[in-house]
DNA sequence: AGCGAGTTTATGTATAGACATATCGCCCGT
DNA sequence: ACGGGCGATATGTCTATACATAAACTCGCT
């Protein structure tokens, strides 16, 4: 038991997986519960018999992958499990439209400037006084409407903005590329579309909706805030991917 | 232009983190498109003056978030971008629901071990007759409805199935505990509810619902799909995350 | 031309050692 | 008792080197 287990099987053929996924392993079934604190590198490191920085791979990519939380001098923690959080990745519609194979259309429906109000203010996260762009556009595929796009842009936190020509470029596909954050959180919900979201894609009112409300931050600041509501029926968030080998 | 950039601003403090950060920029900017082959890790530590290790580290780590593909002996390729895909972390609904400080509470609806027919054959993605249980369940929080399950366990591929009690377990953290996956795919979409799910979630007919089925394979053989419906005004899933800092 | 064996090359893994950095705790002085 | 300072310690980063491995390429044989 003291010893690298070189006598059960590898997993993986490599050290570092192998070190990895015993521990994996352990967090997934409980052994090792949430805030459990998991051996030092240096334990770990005489148990396998291997150098620090074979452990200190294993370990970094746990970490990268949100499964354990490592601190300086405190050592190396399990995570509490992010239960059913779903991240979507790549938030550019226009580039996601294209990548189907379909035509991407644009379409500004309202652009306003103003001084946030405190609905506003509430939405974005923000306490003092600010200026926002509130903006509402459409986006279609092939002629067909896919998405309607309700956003509000701090002004203050993006003064670019206000140079940016949202009549043509999406301004989700504007931010993406010229202002980098930090943070983001994402909800998914369902609703049912009422007069206006019926109207604007062009689908029956009553009819199911996948919304998605992502709110991004630059080092806590908010920047932006924007909701999304597509056809429920015709649109499915997919996303495939693999356990770690 | 030839030497590492240590004018401008370093970005994170270390070396591989401002070389991954480089890099990043040039794929979600579209400088490097998909498929567009990035420099070998010879080039890009000459390019920083530093030793391989430091540029393999960034390299990886992009690899790890799927943001490149490597092949040995080809190089490094730029990935096609995976749009809007959602992953779910944890799919245990008990753990979930206990996170949030809720009694879980679980109901076995109903339970049959059959002979796959086609439409079972079908929803697994199975081309072979084999044996499956279906199960319909019931999740709640505090007592109230949670979400309806509805799942099929290929029962050639994960025969300890048949020895659980899933009167008493739910089948979802019965799997998470017994069977390792290595591939999962997840599609979110949104329905209104019908008389069947609104007696279930109690809640009216007409009302919309999340909906997350879920295939889950290992080695590539089917173990077992599941749809949850979830009452989607109650409902969100939230997640938060970082931009790679 | 077709095919198989060998070579080249870029990535993959692993090592020992070095120094940096964030903190946890302890001790000491007020 | 309280708080500031400081040392011990675990992780974070980086290096130079070595060998393994998979795949693309070359070349020569039939």
């Amino acid at each position: 038991m003291s010893l690298a287990e070189t006598s059960t099987k590898p997993g993986a053929g490599t050290l570092y997986k192998t070190i990895r996924q015993d521990i994996e392993r352990r967090i997934l079934t409980g052994e090792w519960p949430p805030g459990h604190r998991i051996p030092f590198e240096h334990e770990i490191m005489e148990h396998y018999g291997c150098s620090r920085m074979t452990v200190n791979k294993a370990l970094s990519e746990l970490a990268q992958a949100d499964l354990i939380e490592r601190r300086r001098r405190a050592g190396t923690f399990v995570r509490r499990p992010q239960f059913l959080s779903a991240v979507l990745k790549i938030p550019d519609i226009r580039a996601e439209i294209g990548a189907l194979g379909r035509a991407y259309g644009y379409e500004l429906i309202s652009s306003a400037r103003r001084t946030a109000n405190s609905a506003d203010r509430e939405r974005l996260g923000v306490k003092t006084p600010c200026k926002v762009i509130a903006i509402r556009c459409r986006h279609s595929a092939d002629g067909l409407p896919f998405a309607i796009e309700d956003r509000l842009i701090d002004l203050d936190a993006v003064p670019d903005a206000a140079k940016a020509n949202f009549k043509i470029d999406p301004p989700g596909s504007w931010l993406l590329h010229h202002v980098p954050w930090t943070e983001a959180e994402h909800a998914i919900s369902a609703i049912i579309a009422d007069d206006a979201i019926a109207a604007g894609l062009d689908i029956a009112v009553g009819a199911p909706c996948l919304v998605i409300e992502r709110h991004t931050w630059r080092q806590g600041q908010p920047l932006t805030a924007v909701r999304l509501v597509y056809p429920g029926e015709q649109h499915r968030l997919v996303a495939r991917f693999r356990g770690s080998e």
